[in-house]
DNA sequence: TTACAGACCGAAAACGTTTTCGTGTTGAAA
DNA sequence: TTTCAACACGAAAACGTTTTCGGTCTGTAA
């Protein structure tokens, strides 16, 4: 087992100094062309490759972005790593991911590690909890301690950082009028509840559209649910007790179930109802009839996320704290489940 | 902004030696309850943590695992990486993802810049390019550093070291089976082209089911789709060319183009065709009508994976060498695209 | 008084780099 | 012959830890 060379295995080897086989490695013109050439083919030979642990103590930087997501087996955050290591990469950067599990102590806990020194700079999405309790000290802290944080998607105005969103409420606002000026006025919502900061700027941008609209709001239309594994039922609560000729889902997945339900009862989609769902992911590509879904681009997100925390990690100490929200574009993807 | 605090800093704040900071956090003996107390308060005030890099260069260890995948848009994969996390996490270890994108180049990248020193091993599945190209010499040499590296999935024989698997053949062999005994005799197979070595063994389990079944094989029952874009037209012309009574597909995708396809050609499922797709993930759960699946359990796999890698990193060094290949069970998932 | 044990603490090495500075040797100019 | 620059290289510090090995006290026993 041929263990990993290090340089002092090379400057013995050759016996010259540690420094010399470092200067010449980097073909310092202090060492003379033979020296340099003789290192270097030894170097070569023995695949030699500088540690990295080593280089990153010296020079204070890891190369590596920490990414603390809620889930990873969730499509859109998938997408959005995806976006992330694109960008890491052609910076030569590494990602290591953390999942929080929605846990507020996890994340507490992953940005406690990483923020040891295991990473330069964080990009994160607030899991759950941490909305729910609104206690951002640990972000405070490793933000206090000079490392860059870049928030996306699931962000709060209590920590003063770099930001990517979309605007939940703009997109939302574009659906609801894309159906009034199909002519459908009954407007049923399918959402989270409120401490889901996305669902709750959805929700926003849908009363919004309607009152615009002077659209009576009726709020049996609006319909919240907590747990994704009973929508089930709670989606044919909402069709036995209400009629509607649109529905607007805050996730694909309500947005499924709906269809579902209104095939069990013979409702024809698109004629008999339309329906949009917010994150267009892989479901709604294949479900039948196919989805016409609010655009929320996880690769677009991930890689600003990158660009704007490489761009603060590179950048001269010195210059002013200057923090910015990008706003992500989205747009509606019209397929079946929506009248054309 | 406070900056990080080091051990330096305190002994120089307490007057005393850095020597004895460090045996103070560590409460040894040798140091006096006084100073020790002195020392602890003082690192407690200011927050000190040890410096994670520092920590790696010393112990020569970084708690840091290394996973490469081909894709992580791919619910599999995400599935996988959230297993892993989940035992890296109970025994403190990190995970550092890199994706391949396919690509054999970016393999060789990712192995060549994580394995000096960023990480103490590896979990990944083979690129396609990777496997399509047999060279596999990128994961020898790491391997041979003394480097644990553990495979799963998409694995090699080419390679000896740990490998996780499941038993693709042997799963679409009941698969088919399953079908048989329904006493539907003309299946399909929409497979991939051979060198994937998941799409390879299915059809394998396939070709083998139908044989012991003295069934004969029809070659225009077997379709290779290389382009998962054009899988639509595909699989049209499939509908077109033959009849058949049961599909199994090796993936998610393959199966609900089926199924579209079925329905725009009035095919009811299940009663006239029965669909069965490898993969268990999202798609299958939220098609119409819901699809039966070979699971393919990604998180069993991860978490497997991870634990016979954080065994052998932990494991001495003098023990022997042995390899291991787990089989992680699958089984049919029955949902409403197969006849009960 | 001497010797010695124990208590307490510090110096230094080690991990693997990079870089600054110093030093010795050579050759040429004065 | 003396002086000095250019050249080639090495020593050592630094990054932040942990740990081994000494060293200096104090107090007690001989």
């Amino acid at each position: 087992m041929r263990r990993k060379i290090t340089l002092k295995h090379i400057a013995k080897e050759l016996d010259v100094s540690i420094s010399t086989v470092s200067k010449s490695l980097r073909d310092s013109a202090e060492i003379s062309a033979d020296t340099r050439q003789k290192v270097q083919a030894f170097a070569k030979l023995y695949n030699y490759k500088p540690n990295n642990i080593a280089l990153s103590l010296k020079n204070k930087k890891t190369k590596t972005i920490g990414v603390i997501i809620p889930e990873i087996v969730h499509h859109f955050f998938a997408t959005v790593i995806s976006g992330v290591e694109q960008v890491a990469n052609e910076k030569g950067y590494n990602v290591i991911v953390c999942l929080s599990d929605e846990s507020f102590d996890k994340e507490v806990i992953n940005l406690d590690l990483l923020g040891n020194g295991s990473t330069d700079g964080f990009i994160m999405s607030l899991s759950k909890e941490t909305q729910q309790k609104k206690d951002f000290h640990h972000i405070q802290e490793v933000i206090s301690q000079g490392m860059p944080v870049v928030m996306f998607d699931r962000v709060t105005n209590e920590v003063l950082t770099d930001k990517v969103i979309i605007d939940d409420q703009l997109a939302a606002y574009e659906a609801v009028q894309f159906l009034i000026d199909k002519d459908l006025k009954k407007i049923a919502l399918i959402t989270t509840v409120d401490y889901v900061s996305v669902g709750k700027l959805r929700t926003d941008g849908y009363l919004k559209c309607l009152r615009e609209n002077n659209i009576e709001i009726d709020e049996n239309l609006i319909f919240k649910i907590e747990d994704i594994e009973h929508s089930s039922d709670e989606i044919s609560k909402l069709f036995d007790s209400q009629t509607f000729d649109a529905v607007v889902a805050v996730n694909e997945m309500f947005a499924v179930v709906a269809l579902k339900e209104a095939h069990k009862r013979k409702i024809i989609v698109p004629s008999d109802l339309s329906v949009i769902a917010f994150t267009d992911g892989i479901i709604s590509k294949y479900a039948t009839p196919t989805l016409t879904t609010v655009s929320q681009n996880g690769v677009a997100m991930g890689r600003k996320s990158a660009e704007m925390l490489i761009e603060k990690l590179e950048m001269e100490e010195t210059e002013t704290e200057q923090y910015r929200t990008e706003v992500i574009p989205s747009h509606l993807v019209l397929r079946e489940s929506t009248k054309s």
